[in-house]
DNA sequence: TGTACATCAGTGAACGCGCGTTCACTGATGTAC
DNA sequence: TGTACATCAGTGAACGCGCGTTCACTGATGTAC
């Protein structure tokens, strides 16, 4: 493959993104390769460096694009509302389900990304590309939940922290109950809005 | 230094992983070396083996050491529970404290060590310590907080969860307002828990 | 529309580096008498 | 208590490996006429 066309290098620049969008997402910034991530899109690492300026600006990129994926989502969740299926209870009880907990690589960004982004050197590119991602996701939550930025703020962090338990102590028992009390909490008997979804049982899309 | 004593030798050995301990949680479990891990106690890295079975058994021992370090200091706090300092509002206060956002070398080993865990190999020591770890953690907080673990789950995944985004956006003014919604939320006007903390302001201490 | 040529997407070898781990060696410690 | 010797904590060089990045090269694409 000794020249692309330009339609075909954007292409391949879009499948190096998103592929590493959700490598990212699996194993950590550290655990993904240039060779990797160029291979996702059938390629050798040696032209990388004719798509992105580093393996850092690529990450960050990869970032911007889970970010935004989410955020897509919520928005066609959030037209989907209806009293009888509250947007609301949906969005809380799949992102605090054993699938969102078990794939990563197509689950939120903030579990997944967030220590990265924090160990990152303030001159790294993910630190702005998580902030502004973060800035959008909370945005994207506000029709959801309240149009508060304080109780969204409260909500993400809440269901963060049991996706990333949860995550950490998969395979024991403790997992599972982490993520049943915080839905019984967040969308149980006490919640503010009034849901359908009552009990403990699991399951749940895959994305939210 | 050819031959140490074996009272010399177990200091070492604490040395290096309660250095372990607090590299860790600084930078990930991916960017501390053997060489940097021996060096923190003053040793070359050749020795490594004789005290190891490996790095991954180093790694789990140290987020042993690392929960255990809370545990501790979570036992200390509800002993000196008193009405006009309650036990509870100052751990919370104190975790979601700027001090506590910017140090995570002594802070909790969750939000630092989390994601590391949840990506360690089903087999990997540092998957089952971290478990055990977080079973403790929680069984430590049930006194502060309820004697309902549900609860304690929760509260967990929340300050967890603040801790986490609050990093991953420090130095952007969202991470401030993370740890004061959540400490509001939980410390505020309608906490469970009558308390003396009230506003939104920082500071606290380094660990809790 | 057809030809000549410059552009540049992608290749694959090479670089220097730090990693986890191994090993022959050193010499003080710990022990047996 | 003093001596002889085995043990073993720590050293430092070496291993194979994969990493991010660079670069000379290839040949189809895109463009100028």
């Amino acid at each position: 493959m000794p020249r692309a066309s330009r339609a075909e290098a954007e292409r391949h620049r879009e499948q190096v993104i998103e592929a590493t969008a959700r490598l990212v997402r699996a194993h950590g910034v550290d655990k993904v390769s240039v060779p990797q991530a160029m291979a996702a899109a059938g390629l050798t690492h040696g032209g990388f460096y004719r798509h992105f300026t580093s393996k850092d600006d690529l990450i960050a990129q990869a970032c911007s694009a889970a970010f935004a994926e989410r955020v897509t989502a919520l928005d066609d969740l959030a037209e989907d509302d209806a009293p009888e299926r509250p947007a609301r209870a949906v969005f809380l009880a799949t992102y605090l389900s054993g699938p969102h907990r078990d794939n990563p690589a197509l689950g939120c960004p903030c579990p997944a990304l967030a220590m990265d982004a924090a160990r990152a050197e303030p001159g790294d590119p993910l630190r702005r590309a998580f902030a502004d991602g973060l800035r959008d996701l909370v945005e994207a939550m506000k029709p959801l939940t309240a149009s508060d930025e304080a109780t969204a703020l409260v909500e993400l962090s809440t269901i963060v922290g049991a996706l990333t338990l949860s995550r950490a102590c998969a395979g024991d028992d403790l997992s599972d109950r982490i993520l049943a009390a915080v839905r019984d909490h967040l969308v149980g008997g006490t919640a503010e809005d009034g849901t359908l979804v009552g009990g403990t049982a699991g399951g749940g899309a895959e994305t939210a």
